[in-house]
DNA sequence: GCGTCCAGGTCTACC
DNA sequence: GGTAGACCTGGACGC
């Protein structure tokens, strides 16, 4: 399958985005040129896919045993252009990067086109995942998750499991097998709701709603806090929260205060109010600006 | 190899 | 509304 590609699209920026293609079921070769990643497209059927990019076409080839009607791989095609953000509007956010001298290098890469993942439940479920942990515990839980509750598609390549198959296993099990600790209940709550129809995440993609009632949806999960919800938000596109967490601070410090430690985030909000609805995004760009060079 | 300490967000109880 | 303490794990460190 081929992706014809707009001229404002880089594959590699998207994966160096941020952590998210280091956790299952993504994966990336060493130089952040090609993705891959399971499709989900129904409980018993998943499509292992290669993403590469080439003279503005994206290639998607599939790597697994599996026969794939043609909605199944409009499915696909619909899926990755949704990971991978591609149509995106950002025009007026590059606008306002080349009006900043610091910022001009965002247009130039392509960079803002934050990876997400195929449903916004799997983003909601790994983002509670790297709170209060290390990354390498935020990779141990998704990895468990996935190999312990996911169909194995591939050596060491598994499905993310749906909210309905997490929400059949008990608080006891979670803790134990995804060295989750304290977060267990928590998932398990979101999935049974899930489950139960109380909670219904993947509209939240589309929603109309303002920003503020979307940041309180997202807060009334538990387990998403702030920091949680802030940058859940940015994987549906909207940029009006920061998503302040340890490394943003230590970034920020390194940045603008010459390593002097922030103690307090009003500091930083402050600082990137003068971006207005994409002041989330102008600081993503800017803690990740080495990752890029 | 073992024990101790620390860092990392969120929730809840309390003031 | 603000704050202290508990939650749990992996990693660093000292012995």
């Amino acid at each position: 399958m081929t992706i014809q590609l707009p001229a404002h699209f880089s594959l590699h920026t998207a994966i160096n985005s941020h952590g998210w293609y280091d956790l299952a079921p993504f994966s990336a070769n060493e130089g952040l040129t090609e993705l891959k990643c399971v499709i989900s497209l129904t409980r018993k059927k998943h499509a292992l896919i290669r993403i590469r990019e080439k003279n503005s076409v994206l290639t998607i080839a599939v790597e697994n045993n599996v026969r794939l009607t043609r909605t199944e791989q409009e499915r696909i095609k619909n899926s990755v252009r949704s990971m991978l953000r591609i149509d995106e509007p950002l025009e007026k956010f590059y606008s306002l990067c080349r009006k900043e001298p610091h910022l001009r290098w965002v247009p130039k890469i392509k960079a803002g086109r934050l990876l997400r993942s195929q449903t916004m439940f799997e983003d909601v479920v790994k983002m509670m995942f790297t709170t209060n942990c290390s990354w390498a515990l935020t990779k141990i839980q998704t990895t468990n998750l996935t190999k312990k509750l996911g169909v194995k598609i591939a050596d060491n390549i598994y499905s993310f499991p749906p909210a309905e198959v997490i929400a059949k296993k008990t608080d006891r099990w979670l803790r134990k097998e995804l060295s989750c600790g304290y977060r267990a209940p928590y998932l398990l709550e979101l999935c049974r709701n899930i489950t139960n129809k109380k909670i219904e995440l993947e509209s939240l993609r589309q929603s109309d709603l303002p920003t503020e009632e979307l940041y309180w949806k997202l807060r009334s999960i538990k387990g998403i806090g702030h920091y949680a919800a802030g940058n859940l938000l940015k994987l549906i596109g909207r940029y009006d929260y920061l998503g302040i967490d340890s490394w943003v601070r230590t970034r920020f410090s390194q940045l603008h205060r010459k390593n002097r430690p922030v103690t307090d985030d009003s500091i930083i909000e402050k600082h990137y109010d003068q971006y207005g609805i994409w002041r989330g995004l102008v600081c993503v760009m800017e803690v990740t600006s080495d990752w890029h060079e």
